[in-house]
DNA sequence: GTCAATAAGATTGCTAACAATGTGGGCGGT
DNA sequence: ACCGCCCACATTGTTAGCAATCTTATTGAC
């Protein structure tokens, strides 16, 4: 009942997925400050509602809130870019070693699809298809694995690194390095073979460790961060 | 300058820790309803800071909410903290590892310090002075890995299972298999070897999960459950 | 007696106004 | 010109009241 009408309809995403995502887009600068009653009507929602969102996106390391000083978005550096991935191949490697003892035989069909899907990818260049195939088969060993609780900490650590996943999956060699690691991982999951499908996830990630490093070194993460004040 | 004037110096906790703590200390029973109004007056804080606290609590798991229908504690399952339990073996595992390589020499005396402190518990068949040893083995090894992205995901995973640690501890075998497996890991940091490090971190939860399971066998878990109806 | 419709009650979510707090800019002193 | 103080401003945090929504108990039909 209230008098726009006009992103009512199509409002199933939440505020706090579309608040998300406006920063994870960019849209929203690291450092920028974060007014209550601007965002309320940005996504026109209430302010308690923003206020909401704004105290899970603090809890997801997002953004910066300081009481009765407001919000700002946070920059997250490459170090924690770093420890987060750490935290991912353990967890990640945990659910690969579940998946690998605890899927159906559908599922290891599927997950050898994914795998020539994305060999196609790599060989026709399309580093898009690539990115969206591999992340296909991260989460479909997830779901694979049936861990909930590691399922939740990684979809809520995601959010943190994605701008660097992206520069990790724009690096030169990157898509044939990947291929050849996630190939080993399905290869270790549809063996069924808990250890191996550990440590190829494990070494996997450790490889993208290697990738963000690189990327430090050759100095790309200045350039997104400008101070930023209108 | 509220009237009441009581808990006023020492609320420097707050309201979450405590709301928090009533939770896990039973205060509030699983199934209970959590009425913000009445929060609000028990804490003597304002409804929307309530509704902050009930934000996160639900995001840790602590308690469910409904849109338009409240709040209520949640009861943690045993596959849940079978769940818990298994992340937080390779989290841990992780923190041990970086543990071994990253720590000081002061940082391994004190690990050793803390070792014959749990000997000497153990020995006097003091369960609580061992609990709490315990504890601040695995909190010290944490501290020297400097992952505090592993550390904030391992404190927010604490709370859901408290309950289940403090049956564990009850075991009567267990104390006795903890120091084992406590000393084991303790000897693996200070030796700086960091896969002996994780692997012995690892099986110490594994051994854990096992208890948990040997005590659902027991059916210790349907005790504290009520459904509470007043 | 059982079931459905309905009304009453309780609780959340929203709105609007206000109080508390931190920020920045202007003003005067040196 | 530079420094510190003070005040106006912007923003958050709180309060009170209301509307929306869900739950429960009651009533009435079959």
């Amino acid at each position: 009942m209230t008098a726009s009408g006009e992103t009512e309809a199509l409002a199933e995403v939440s505020l706090l997925d579309r608040l998300r995502l406006a920063i994870v887009h960019g849209e929203l600068t690291p450092g920028q400050r974060l007014v209550e009653a601007d965002l309320a009507m940005r996504f026109n929602g209430s302010r308690g509602a923003v206020r909401e969102a704004l105290v899970l996106l603090e809890n997801e390391g997002l953004i910066a809130r300081q009481r009765n000083r407001g919000a700002s978005v946070r920059p997250v550096s490459l170090d924690e870019a770093i420890e987060i991935t750490e935290v991912r191949a353990v967890l990640e490697g945990l659910c690969a070693a579940k998946a690998a003892t605890g899927g159906t035989a559908a599922d290891r069909r599927k997950l050898k699809s994914i795998a020539t899907a994305m060999q196609k990818a790599v060989k026709q260049n399309d580093v898009l298809a690539y990115s969206s195939t591999s992340q296909e088969a991260h989460l479909y060993i997830r779901g694979m694995a049936k861990q909930q609780t590691a399922s939740i900490v990684l979809d809520r650590l995601r959010y943190q690194s994605v701008r660097y996943q992206f520069s990790v999956a724009m690096l030169p060699a990157r898509p044939a390095q990947g291929l050849k690691e996630h190939l080993a991982i399905i290869d270790a999951v549809t063996s069924r073979s808990a250890d191996d499908a550990e440590q190829t996830m494990r070494a996997h990630l450790t490889s993208v460790i290697g990738a963000l490093q690189q990327l430090a070194a050759m100095g790309v993460f200045g350039a997104y961060v400008p101070p930023a004040r209108p």
